[in-house]
DNA sequence: CAAATATATGCGTATATATGCATATATTGA
DNA sequence: TCAATATATGCATATATACGCATATATTTG
C-alpha cells in the first residue's frame, strides 16, 4: 500500500508548522472557542480558523457549533500525548 | 520558550515527505548504503542523498562511512515507533 | 429587517522546498 | 596519475502553503 505513506506524510504535515502547534498548545487546557484561540495564540482570526480547520479535518480537533460561537477540542489525545513525546526529547537535547 | 514551537514543528515537518517516509521504511530492515536504499525506493541519487542527509540532521538516522560508501541507519527507534502508530491508526481510518 | 458579532473563505503574494540536471568531491584500483 | 565508482551539492523550476486583506456567511438581538 503505496498509499499509507502520503497519508502518514499529510498527517505530520499537519504538526510541522508553529502556528498549528501554538493552537493545539491552547487546546490542551480544554475546549476554546476560535476567538480564545485568537486572543491566546496572537494571530489574525482569519488564521486561526484556517489552521482550526485544518486539525479538524485531519482528526486531531473535534467542532462544535452552539449559535454564532464554535468551540474545538481535542478529540485525538495520542497526537497530543505524541507532541508532548517529540518536545520532551527536543527539551534534552537543549538541556 | 517560544522556540520549542519551532523545533518541535521543524521535526514533524521531515517526516511530512513521502519520499522520506519511503526512506525511513527501507532503513527499518537495517543499514542501508546511499544506492541501496536508490534502488529500494526509486527516486534518483540526488535526492536519495538530500533525504537522507536531512533525516541524518535531525537525527533520526545515523551516518557512517567506509571507504566510499556512505551507510546509514536509524539511530532513533522513538521515531520509528511513532511512525509506525500513525500508520497503525491510519490504516484503522481505511479499514 | 438592520446591525452587531463570530467564523469561514476567496484571492494575491511571498516563502519554502522537492525534484531534475549537471557537476563537484572523495575514494579505490589499475 | 587516470579512470571508475559512490556520494554530495549548486542551480533553476515547479508546486505547496502560510499569511494579510477583504469579504462572505451565519446567528443573535434590537
Amino acid at each position: 500500500m503505496e498509499k499509507v505513506f502520503f497519508k502518514v506524510a499529510e498527517y505530520f504535515s499537519v504538526l510541522s508548522e508553529p502556528s498549528r502547534l501554538r493552537i493545539m498548545y491552547a487546546g490542551c487546557s480544554g475546549e476554546k472557542s476560535v476567538s480564545e484561540v485568537v486572543e491566546m495564540c496572537g494571530s489574525s482570526q482569519a488564521n486561526v480558523s484556517r489552521h482550526l480547520m485544518a486539525l479538524h479535518k485531519s482528526g486531531i480537533l473535534q467542532r462544535r457549533k452552539e449559535g454564532v460561537t464554535v468551540y474545538y477540542s481535542i478529540a485525538d489525545n495520542a497526537t497530543v500525548d505524541m507532541c508532548q513525546s517529540v518536545c520532551a526529547k527536543i527539551a534534552e537535547g537543549i538541556h
